[in-house]
DNA sequence: TCACATTTTTAGGCTAGGCTAAAATATGTC
DNA sequence: GACATATTTTAGCCTAGCCTAAAAATGTGA
């Protein structure tokens, strides 16, 4: 197996598992990879015979240790590359991902913590999400919640932001909604509705779907 | 075909071609790529339908212009991720081979732009070979010679290192021998045999395979 | 509990980039 | 100019990773 497809696998899967490590269907796989399920069926058999996943057919699939350890590191790789790409070579923070998402699987663990070491050892990339130390395990979402599960009215902090395509990066940016930055939920339409929201002095209606890519601390104390 | 494959091919041809153009066999593609022969044959035939290189059987293979803008495109980044390994990173100047030869395919044109920048648009990478502006083609060998052409008892400025084994590498770092250091042909044994070179105060034996690895000015006004 | 819609797997095929063994071509020697 | 030798190409095969269409398993609701 090519590590490129190998790592990509294993790291759709672990972000789709969640912290609770549910199993993942194959669709969703195929979804998030762009590939069919058939694909997926084929790459899932691989991995798991490589001891990589356990596969219950027709049920879904779960990563063992030594795939959470490769996805891990893999996400590790992406999130210091993200960052590194930003501070050290000064391009923008919607646009690095699509770099990453090549480099994770070409740079060395020497070249990777090279880059930790020059940027100061960050805990986290230039979207919010969390860089652990070399060979430590990810605790994804402690203590955070999506802004369409948060209370109304309260002031939040933007811990950090998964949507993963420039624009929707520079639209939510442009609303004020930057990782460190403040926001309330203001109201709630009905039925999944659009959010009202409050960032800055100004109210923006936000679409519920782009509500789920943002992540505030639960508890503010601000 | 994958960028990796096609970079590699091209690049391997444009290195045995030479400032002459010279046409390259497929046996020495084969050698130098770590393929067997039939495998070159296969994608040499895909890479002129491509128009990148001009192929005729039983002859060898040439670079359309086409072809050498990608082998030079594809060297520069080679060097410029070196130059980054080593002044930025911290990577030392004997290891960053390995690595730029997968990065090379993984660093978009963007980000090799900016390392340049970052680095202060050097001429050169570690081993003394060029890089050139982007987008401008390259002299590999202007005014230089191999030390195993080079006249005895004249002091030669050492321009480049093409060995590509870190531990060839360490050991003429060991003898003296870096780019931009000076070096003497003493004595030339017959039949090819080793040389020996001064450097510095001492005097060494070197085998006239790794001699043909170190580039010098041709005239040294030292 | 059984029919039906949905999801998943199997079956079979394709391209990329390798391989070995056999056939074709080129080259050096007499 | 003919033949032996070396080089190169062709033929046929393999694995990885993708695809579509067909078959099988699942679970829902009457
Ligand atoms: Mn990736
Ligand atoms: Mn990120
Ligand atoms: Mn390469
Ligand atoms: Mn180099």
């Amino acid at each position: 197996m090519s590590q490129r497809a190998l790592q990509d696998y294993l790291k759709a899967t672990y972000k789709l598992s969640g912290d609770d490590e549910r199993p993942v269907t194959t669709s969703a796989l195929a979804e998030r990879l762009n590939v069919a399920q058939p694909s997926v069926t084929g790459m899932v058999k691989k991995l798991a015979a490589e001891g990589l996943m356990q596969h219950i057919p027709y049920q879904g699939v779960r990563l063992t240790p030594a795939g959470r350890r490769v996805a891990v590191e893999t996400i590790r790789r992406h999130r210091i590359v993200e960052q590194f790409l930003v501070q050290v070579l000064g391009l923008s923070w919607d646009e690095v991902d699509a770099e990453a998402e090549v480099l994770e699987h070409a740079v060395s663990e020497r070249v990777v913590n090279r880059m930790w070491e020059v940027l100061g050892r960050p805990d986290s990339d230039p979207h919010g999400s969390p860089i652990p130390p070399p060979h430590a395990d990810l605790q994804e979402s402690r203590d955070l919640c999506a802004l369409s599960d948060a209370p109304t009215g309260v002031l939040l902090r933007v811990a950090r932001l998964h949507e993963r395509s420039p624009e929707a990066l520079r639209y939510l940016a442009g609303l004020g909604v930057v990782p460190g930055g403040e926001v309330r939920v203001v109201e709630r339409a009905p039925f999944n509705g659009p959010l009202m929201i409050g960032a800055g002095q100004a109210l923006h209606a936000l679409d519920a779907g782009m509500a789920q890519a943002i992540w505030v601390h639960a508890e503010f104390a601000g």
